[in-house]
DNA sequence: TTTTTTATATTGTAATGCGATATAACTTAT
DNA sequence: ATAAGTTATATCGCATTACAATATAAAAAA
């Protein structure tokens, strides 16, 4: 991946790999030097001079008992990453009407090869609290946003990604089986949506439309999710799909 | 800074000094070499090296015309800092009440010293898109929730942090005198909330109220934002205060 | 307490990141 | 169009920096 390559500053993917090890932190987000060495691998003395520099940087926060924790100076990349990109720019006042109009939540997700990340909710009413964050990811396989992506991308393409995906069950009644996942993505491509009934979570209805860039490659989707307790699939989709459609043809920027 | 300290890296120093110079990048968010030369000093070379990692590592990405910007992946970290923090945690549930209560913008911000950073956010209407996006920054001197969080700590401490801070206005009507905004913080004290009329924005009203940590110190505020043409200063205080004086104790984790 | 584990400080060394330079690709001016 | 100028990418020898081993200190565990 970085051998022979001699512009590859490889401190630098150390640090990362460091940092990427906070996602793989059990409780509390907290890692101990030696939980860094164990998840990464890196050398104690590499984990002590990262961890240490990062620290200085603002990057990682001391916690209690030798611990650290990501620091908060991370939600400014996020702030510029959303703030400047044009996606996002045209999709706040539209997901925006989309929620009011709805009453449901609704999601901007961007598609990342085998997942998808959440870029702007509009939530409607509590849940589980870190599933409507900006930066959650989900697995594509079992996400409408990512089986619609999906759908307008080639056959071969897809299957490279369903085969590089781990397909673990979201919620005891996620699609896992190979052949039923590009059926779904199948049934996407002809209806201009994907429907995805309790995949990720039970009695929940979500419905999802795809946003393309300007050279006509999807990049993301417009979500609206419902609870069963309100709706039965048909009726959401009928009230819903045309809204969701729209709503992602307006954000797109097709040429 | 880093002289001096064996155990600092100082590529990886470079590697984020590039990267934050993304925030000072105008249009668009992107920056060629060129750009991320001259705004952070680096050596050509080494701005080849970093960006080149960095790419390879998913941090930044390539635009057109030999740009970069910064890559969605950042969106991550951010989750997995609010996903862990304690604070955010008791908030999420808090704010979401707080919203539907009042019907008006509220949001959760951090202290970071000279700015605030917005961590939750919930929006009622319409707004200068960027202007309610987690993560954004704004100085404390200006901001409610600053000056509040100001109100609670020592005299001297709230001096330097004025000292240190750039006064410049970030509306036609913000305080910018040393001696008015001290004014303005001790009476944040008093009354056990801030109250800032249009010193962001025109036509806006906000009043934030304090969240401390298990040691009590003052770590960030509960904001309610509301419209001059909806409400005047007296009427808006009267409902919001206790509202947010009770949400901020209820985040609070004071032993 | 003692023992063991984990964190921090120190140090000599080699590999890595450095910066100069060469070449290539794009812009702009003529 | 072509040339001149600018900016990006590739290459390379060298010094510095990041490295890993180790020593010391501080917490946990026994």
């Amino acid at each position: 991946m970085s051998d022979d390559d001699s512009l590859f500053v490889k401190s630098l993917a150390k640090a990362f790999q460091l940092l990427e090890a906070f996602e793989k932190s059990g409780d509390g987000g907290r890692l101990t030097h030696k939980d860094m060495k164990q998840l990464t691998g890196l050398d104690a003395s590499t984990v002590q001079r990262m961890s240490h520099t990062l620290v200085k940087l603002g990057y990682l926060e001391r916690g209690q008992n030798r611990t650290y924790v990501l620091g908060k100076k991370f939600l400014h990349f996020t702030f510029e990453y959303l703030r400047h990109s044009q996606t996002i720019q045209r999709a706040s006042p539209i997901l925006m009407d989309l929620q009011n109009e709805t009453g449901e939540r609704v999601d901007l997700s961007l598609f990342e090869d085998v997942e998808i990340v959440y870029a702007l909710r509009r939530q409607s009413k509590r849940e589980t609290f870190f599933a409507t964050l900006t930066g959650r990811r989900v697995p594509s396989f079992a996400a409408s946003g990512g089986r619609v992506v999906m759908s307008h991308l080639p056959r071969d393409v897809v299957e490279d990604i369903i085969d590089r995906s781990a397909l673990v069950p979201q919620s005891p009644k996620t699609v896992t089986s190979r052949t039923e996942i590009l059926a779904e993505i199948d049934r996407a491509r002809e209806l201009g949506y994907a429907l995805c009934i309790e995949q990720m979570l039970i009695g929940e209805i979500v419905l999802a439309s795809a946003i393309f860039d300007e050279r006509n490659t999807p990049i993301g989707a417009v979500h609206i999710a419902g609870s069963l307790s309100d709706w039965d699939a048909d009726s959401f989709c009928r009230k819903h799909a045309p809204l969701a459609i729209s709503a992602a043809r307006m954000i797109s920027n097709r040429s």
